[in-house]
DNA sequence: CATATTTTTACTGTAAAAGATAAAATTTGA
DNA sequence: TCAAATTTTATCTTTTACAGTAAAAATATG
């Protein structure tokens, strides 16, 4: 349903958010890469199309699999307790 | 561990074989992706470094998440049951 | 606010992906 | 074995990724 720019701007976005995580900034992680810090902006906001390998080393730095940053997670079907104690709806 | 050679490699090997389960040709992968019956073998022979744009085409055509060319399936781990009649590894 | 850090943008040069086409090689099937 | 189908290789052109650098912009941080 997504179209490739769609895609390629949710890998950006995964990147960033994982880069975050790692709390590295865009030029240690162009250290750990051999990618340029420029480059890596442009990836990480949709404005690049990365090759494979440079998907590979990204993930591999970042210590994570490169489906890391082209699956979106299933979201697992919001499970309610039947024995919640809840609110009345009306009070929002 | 596996350094990038090898997963372009790994890639196109997936590639390779998730298209003959579907029954079809480089030609007709061609017609479904948009990507050239020459460029697609070169691919799948792990002599090209995709971009994620094509790796996304090809998986789009045949169904299949990005992941299925990236991830190696976790192997699961050989569950010997306790009670088999074996043999003498000496039989061997 | 002022300054430092981080990120983005803009440019140039090089390398490589990808399309098109054609030809060669390989595989498949009768 | 022969012919058809499929795949691979080669050549040429266009597009784009990426490095490097520098400068600008945006974001922290004191």
């Amino acid at each position: 349903m997504d179209t490739v720019e769609q895609i390629i701007y949710f890998a950006g976005q995964r990147i960033r958010t994982v880069r975050r995580e790692s709390n590295i900034n865009l030029h240690q992680l162009a250290l750990l890469t051999g990618i340029s810090a420029p480059a890596l902006s442009l990836i990480e906001n949709g404005k690049r199309d990365p090759r494979l390998s440079t998907l590979s080393k990204i993930a591999k730095a970042l210590r994570v699999k490169i489906s890391a940053f082209t699956d979106k997670p299933a979201e697992e079907p919001l499970i309610v307790p039947d024995n919640v104690q809840g609110y009345e709806i009306n009070s929002f």
